[in-house]
RNA sequence: ACCGCGAUGCAUGACUC
């Protein structure tokens, strides 16, 4: 990737009189998140504090991120905790990084854990964080913990999305649940949510393995007419 | 003063790293 060209140019700045700031800084762990590179997003973490260029929120959260690419749930954790204590207060979305990356590493218990303690923080969970817990259920195999959330979240008024469906049917499909999943792929126009093609083609697999072929090939001219209606 | 640049969630496979 571009990670290590990105830290080139970043430590190129200072010797053409260039200060880096919090955005310069932010690019590069950005393209260190993308790379799973979370050792040296974290290292720039503490660079920027050592060199007096304050990190912000957005810095922490594409650390946190690098770690949830670069599946290191701990030094997430770390990071999260560590903000309250540099003056920042942790937002929705360095909230959302940090579930990402216990889901990442089949921490569903304390991606849990994180969702709950949103509200005592004041902060709102949102489509997002619930999306990224209920991954984190279907890859810990808690099909039926991701179904709960799906419909806690719409019990607060929260809109599932697709991709909110999608990995609830994923979390389903994981688990043989191949009635369930269906179940949710007929939810969505209720929900006003049209399901796509990852929506038909995870419930599609729920069923071919667990030998429903018939369910499965109603879904497949079903998906098929969907994806001319969208064209 | 205003504006612009950096952060988060889905199936399968491939590719790149």
């Amino acid at each position: 990737g571009r990670w290590a060209e990105a830290i080139g140019l970043l430590r190129e700045m200072p010797r053409q009189g260039v200060t880096p700031n919090a955005i310069s800084y932010g690019i590069v762990m950005s393209a260190c998140a993308k790379a799973g590179r979370w050792a040296e997003a974290v290292d720039l973490v503490a660079e920027m504090h050592a060199r007096g260029t304050v990190p912000d929120v957005i810095n922490y959260s594409a650390a946190i991120d690098a770690c949830a690419q670069g599946s290191r749930w701990k030094e997430a954790l770390d990071l999260l905790r560590e903000m309250p204590e540099v003056g920042l207060t942790p937002n929705v979305i360095a909230y959302n990084s940090a579930v990402d990356a216990c889901s990442k590493t089949g921490r569903w218990e304390m991606a849990i854990d994180l969702l709950r303690e949103m509200p005592k923080k004041g902060l709102s969970p949102d489509v997002i964080s619930y999306s990224a817990v209920i991954t984190a259920c279907g890859r810990g195999g808690e099909w039926e913990k991701a179904v709960d959330l799906l419909g806690e979240m719409q019990a607060r008024g929260i809109v599932p999305d697709v991709i909110s469906f999608n990995t609830a049917i994923n979390a389903c499909a994981h688990k043989g649940q191949w009635q369930e999943a269906v179940d949710l792929l007929r939810e969505m126009p209720t929900a006003g949510v049209s399901p796509n093609l990852v929506s038909y083609s995870t419930a599609v697999a729920a069923c071919e393995e667990e030998g429903r072929p018939k369910e499965a090939a109603v879904l497949r001219r079903e998906m098929m007419r969907a994806q001319e209606a969208v064209s």
